[in-house]
DNA sequence: TCTGATACCTTGACATTCGATGTATCATGT
DNA sequence: ACATGATACATCGAATGTCAAGGTATCAGA
């Protein structure tokens, strides 16, 4: 990740992924290129990142993969599950959660002691 | 930290101590309270967080540190240098381009094939 | 006298990400 | 003909940040 604080994104990233696969089936290259484009290019993922976040999804049964051939290159299309689904509005609710606590730490007014 | 995924406050812990400091002088125990209170109880942070981020944010001089003996307990006190309300400026602005580009990537509509 | 809150701190284990590396195909420019 | 960059999959070791647990000590209340 780029741009920004490599920490902020942890914690995200599957976020991220899961909600762009919730949209329509993508590969991991597409994935990548559709958060960067998104983002402004504040989020570049590493492959190193992505490629054990979509294997931990699919372990999980939140994805579903099946591989297509498009001119001499295999891509492994990536579908979300209704476990997927779940998870995924799960997540949203949880970092919505999150930041809102964060812009209430960032704006309190001190305590008196 | 508690009630939300853990990975998402990382990389925010950090700002949020710099940020109640910021307001007032705070000693370990009061920061951890502070946030808690001020987050809802969403963030918990654990002192084996906390320290180690007290420590290197003193090391780095964003902050200094006196301390002062109240019945009985003594309590270590830090204080924001200017070197560290310029990194608290940063990083504020870091977190709102990071939750910019994430509500960004949530709202995408799918790019066609 | 024991528990819980206050107050400091360290340590080892764990999870996530990064950077580097590897394989391979195809398009573009020289 | 050849090199480069984009496309496309993947793994591995190092670095980093957090957690759970443990340690020390004081004070208030039951």
């Amino acid at each position: 990740m780029m741009k920004i604080n490599k920490e902020l994104s942890k914690g995200s990233n599957a976020l991220m992924v899961l909600s762009v696969i919730a949209r329509q089936d993508m590969y991991g290259y597409q994935i990548v290129k559709t958060i960067e484009n998104a983002s402004d290019e504040t989020f570049v993922m590493n492959e190193g990142t992505l490629y054990p976040i979509l294997h931990a999804l699919e372990k999980d049964g939140a994805l579903d993969a099946y591989w297509v051939e498009v001119e001499g290159r295999k891509r492994k299309y990536y579908r979300i599950t209704d476990k997927g689904r779940k998870e995924l509005a799960k997540k949203k609710t949880e970092w919505e959660s999150y930041a809102t606590a964060v812009r209430k730490v960032l704006d309190v007014k001190p305590v008196s002691t």
